[in-house]
DNA sequence: AATAGTTTTGCAAATGTTTTCATAACTCTC
DNA sequence: GAGAGTTATGAAAACATTTGCAAAACTATT
């Protein structure tokens, strides 16, 4: 590659065409008020005669900030992800910062080796999705003192800052809505545990919320489904065709939600006289779906641009950070896919 | 940041530590094939002590690969564009790289602004959306002489090989579709098109297929709709309440398509009894809703695996790629939400 | 043991930039 | 004009790695 380059501009060309030494070049990008204005007038025309682009691995050496930031998610096929990434993202590029991403697949070993792979491009810092991560990757955080943020969730006491909602308060939410309108029959559909810890706090303070008030979900009616309208569909449709039916149901998140949506008019059912159906997050098209779907709000813009926020702050006011942790609250949106149990 | 780090872990760091040079270190790495088997296990055992990371950016200097991949999107915020960059992500993952991800909102000025940054951060290739860009970023490519692919787009000779589907087939097919329905009085729904060439070659080869069909749009029934289920919703919804309504509604998007499907049950009406719609793309949840929508698949995951396929090969092959454009062929995908005009 | 051929390794220079320190240039005051 | 103080600039070393070339080490043959 650098063999078949039919001119080279580096620093030494613009020094030469603007005759003056490199470090003078250097202190015009860097140290501007250090040169005469003259020198930097002469400085930018030689710079834009010849179409020098500066190389950030050379400042990256010096220990300078390489200016980019490692994004680690479990993907980005789902929209809530790409919905607090592109916040984040947005926020980060503001101040100059360009963004690594890569997903995981909900491996955390794979994060590990994602991980490692950031710090050998000398990202400044590193957000990571949820709290739960295989201790490799704290040790190296650690070990690297690389500043970093965990993002989406939220929880008193975590190893990093977190910036994000907390799953458990989202989960306790919902299912006493579900309680306050009298259900007691009801049902819950939540996707895969292993490596998402978000939909895990989500399940387990649901149903023991369900369980204090007395209620227990029948195995039969604890539906583990994956990530999908598809699949939700499917898996409600099954659940609403049942002898016996529940008055409710709880999805872990809206799309799994929306699924069920399609689920119950393929079964036939009406939304919510005949069945009620909840769901956490309050994705893009939650509001407008016929009928609007009752949920909790995370509110991903905001998570993924304060998110950014504190990962610029811990990066360029590293002795002054002070490494808070910032809940967004989420909010139980009431609309029209759940109604009180009849009487009759 | 480096005069606060404890211990400097370098690679004479390594070599100190496994008795060797710092260039058997870097040969350790790079071609190990020219070391002892107990040179090896000796660098390897150092490198496991020291905890060595290695540094890319002093590759990145060499004229080495950075192992880097610009990617420029108009926004992550749109499903399609995720999934599109999932599948590039994965793909090029495969092979060792990591991308650079960042989004220019369909202002093409800003496109150049970062492509510049990529090019300071000397990314391996860079990956572009659509085939329409501001001549001084085509300019900026060829000067640098970097891999460049188009993604999601196929037009017979561009400038750079492109990956994707031809917008103005996907038009067409369900242009033709609807009038083959026997359908004539027809709305379309349109994103704005400045900076979204994807959008403006679907709107315009839909309307010449009406037109030539002797079928013409009033202009009350050409929306431009920003590409959210909310605005597609409440547009449909208004144009299905006037007193004139038509027989059929073509979409330029599934997301769009969506709103619209939302949009005629708050109407009252039934589809596709009282109005068939139908949309492009396929997008998540397209087959899912009820109705199933009607519409032209784009393989979104074909096309952004094929483009990271062709980027790879630019890079590693850079004397034997042939600089191909590869055509993902639109499939009309017909479902339940449009149906012969009726009779009565 | 000597010689020829092959493999392995280290030295030194290179890559593109930044920064420290010394010196040159400039400005102001007497 | 001389001297003191301030500003602007260049030389050289530094950052972390890679690579070409020479020399050391090893192996095989006579």
């Amino acid at each position: 590659m650098s063999e078949t380059k039919p001119k080279k501009v580096d620093i030494l060309t613009v020094a030469k065409a603007a005759r003056v030494s490199a470090s003078t070049v250097s202190r015009y990008f860097n140290h501007p008020d250090l040169l005469k204005p003259a020198t930097r007038k002469r400085i930018d025309s030689a710079v834009r005669r010849t179409g020098y682009i500066r190389n950030r691995a050379a400042q990256t050496i010096h220990g300078i900030r390489s200016g980019t930031i490692g994004v680690l998610i479990p993907t980005l096929d789902h929209a809530i992800f790409a919905e607090v990434v592109q916040a984040f993202s947005d926020t980060v590029a503001e101040k100059g910062f360009t963004i690594l991403l890569a997903s995981h697949g909900y491996d955390l070993q794979r994060e590990y080796a994602i991980l490692r792979k950031f710090l050998e491009h000398r990202v400044d810092g590193v957000v990571l999705t949820g709290l739960d991560h295989d201790d490799a990757v704290f040790q190296l955080l650690d070990q690297q003192e690389i500043p970093c943020v965990l993002m989406w969730n939220h929880a008193a006491g975590s190893r990093f800052p977190c910036i994000g909602a907390d799953n458990e308060q989202a989960g306790r939410m919902i299912a006493e809505h579900v309680l306050s309108l009298g259900h007691r029959k009801i049902a819950c559909m939540f996707p895969p545990t292993d490596g998402n810890d978000r939909a895990l706090a989500r399940r387990d303070i649901v149903l023991q919320t369900l369980k204090n008030a007395g209620v227990s979900v029948p195995d039969a009616w604890s539906l583990t489904t994956v990530y999908s309208i598809s699949e939700s569909k499917t898996d409600a449709r099954k659940l609403f065709s049942g002898l016996n039916r529940p008055t409710a149901l709880i999805c872990g998140n809206d799309i799994l939600a929306t699924g069920a949506l399609y689920g119950a008019k393929a079964a036939g059912l009406s939304v919510p006289d005949d069945i009620s159906i909840v769901g956490i997050g309050d994705f893009k098209g939650s509001s407008d779906i016929e009928p609007a779907l009752t949920t909790v709000r995370l509110p991903a813009k905001r998570i993924g641009h304060e998110a950014g926020k504190a990962l610029v702050a811990a990066i360029i006011d590293q002795e002054t950070w002070d490494q808070r942790s910032l809940h967004c609250e989420p909010t139980l949106m009431l609309r029209h896919s759940a109604r009180a149990v009849s009487v009759g």
